[in-house]
DNA sequence: TGGATTTGACCACT
DNA sequence: AGTGGTCAAATCCA
């Protein structure tokens, strides 16, 4: 066994930990009343796992042999429970590349869901996706699932995900998904945001899926956010009791810190305020319970320092700074981010996503 | 009956 | 040759 062996096995389990560690969490979660005490400890061991993915990342990136960009696989090893244990050598092998012969943008969001959750996982994300296939992947238990945009002939929509239910723990589904949506299905769905396109950024590397002119990107943004919240919101109407966490991992910043933020009756502080007016259609504001989450220091300058919305100081300075200080540590150009959302509440069911967006070399600034 | 799903076949790539 | 992604005919279903 090689040296990147080894260490893609530590990875693999330091991400397992810490898994079981945010399961630990959401079991915490169910107590009468939140133990805040235990929660910074959680908090700090599921902290720890990300720093130590971070660096065993940036210490295996650009040493892989494993094609198509030591970068993603490297993010992705950090919270994605591989399917054999071993790269997966399609997508990070980009077909869109062969059929389309220019880049693509990708993204990859892990969703886990309770255990009566059908394989399809998150249906619900803002579109409509019209399935055309399904294939047995080597060495993964379940299969992978294709869907595209209903609206892919109508609207010369490109849209594709795929469905892949994780080998280790069946409750996790790996979304992958593919293309813009050029179609602009709030009209179909006025409930629904208008896209759940990929990242916004990935809009000016890809002229060819750029989304509707009239949509800015903080709109889009805005957009995966509700994608994920909006699971959220559906599986918490059977609950009474709620819990939202939403963390950013400490691994895509350059120091951490971990604030926890105790709402016992609805008291939002200036931060939550701000996250409650952004994202008001699912942080509901009648939930009681505690909301938290860990970002770099000038992450929290962005939530809470200044009228700014948070996802126009994350959009825009954010998620720069997070590619700039991935990229410096790394010491390689990574073409990957990854944003985790976990959606967590006082029943057995919570959601806890993962994204990974993938983006050509060059892709921001 | 029209749209969605299933599934075997085909294609591109390594 | 092996594998993943897509196509398209057959089938299902509301």
């Amino acid at each position: 066994m090689g040296d990147w062996e080894k260490k893609k096995h530590l990875i693999n389990e330091l991400a397992e930990g810490r898994e079981l560690a945010k399961q630990l969490q959401s079991h915490l979660n169910l107590a009468c009343f939140p133990d805040e005490t235990r929660q910074v400890l959680v908090q700090k061991i599921i902290a720890s796992y990300e720093k130590a993915l971070f660096v065993l990342n940036c210490s295996t990136v650009g040493t892989s042999p494993t094609p198509g960009g030591a970068a993603t696989i490297g993010i992705k090893s950090e919270s994605t429970p591989h399917l054999n244990g071993s790269p997966r050598s399609d997508q990070d092998s980009d077909p869109e590349h062969r059929n389309t012969g220019k880049s693509n943008p990708r993204w990859t969001k892990q969703v886990r869901v309770s255990p009566g959750i059908g394989l399809e996982g998150p249906l619900e994300d803002g579109f409509s996706w019209r399935k055309y296939g399904q294939k047995d992947i080597l060495g993964a238990k379940h299969p992978r699932g294709y869907y595209r945009c209903t609206h892919r002939h109508v609207r010369d929509c490109l849209a594709t995900k795929q469905v892949q239910r994780s080998n280790e723990d069946p409750t996790i589904l790996e979304v992958t998904y593919r293309g813009s949506h050029v179609c602009n299905q709030s009209t179909d769905h006025p409930s629904i945001p208008s896209t759940s396109s990929p990242p916004p950024d990935q809009t000016h590397q890809n002229p060819t899926h750029r989304p509707p002119a009239n949509q800015s990107e903080e709109e889009l943004l805005m957009n995966y956010f509700r994608t994920g919240l909006k699971v959220l919101t559906n599986d918490l109407e059977t609950t009474t009791h709620q819990v939202h966490t939403l963390t950013f991992p400490s691994s895509h910043f350059p120091s951490n810190s971990n604030v926890l933020i105790n709402n016992p009756k609805n008291q939002f502080s200036p931060v939550q305020n701000n996250l409650a007016e952004n994202f008001a259609p699912f942080l509901s504001p009648a939930t009681s319970g505690t909301s938290y989450f860990s970002a770099s220091p000038s992450g929290l300058n962005s939530f809470g320092g200044n009228s700014t919305s948070y996802y126009q100081n994350f959009q825009s300075d954010q998620l720069t700074e997070i590619i700039s200080s991935s990229a410096a540590t790394s010491g390689t150009n990574s073409p990957t981010i990854g944003l985790d959302f976990q959606f967590g509440n006082a029943g057995h069911e919570y959601f806890d996503t993962h994204f990974t967006f993938d983006h050509p070399h060059g892709f921001f600034p």
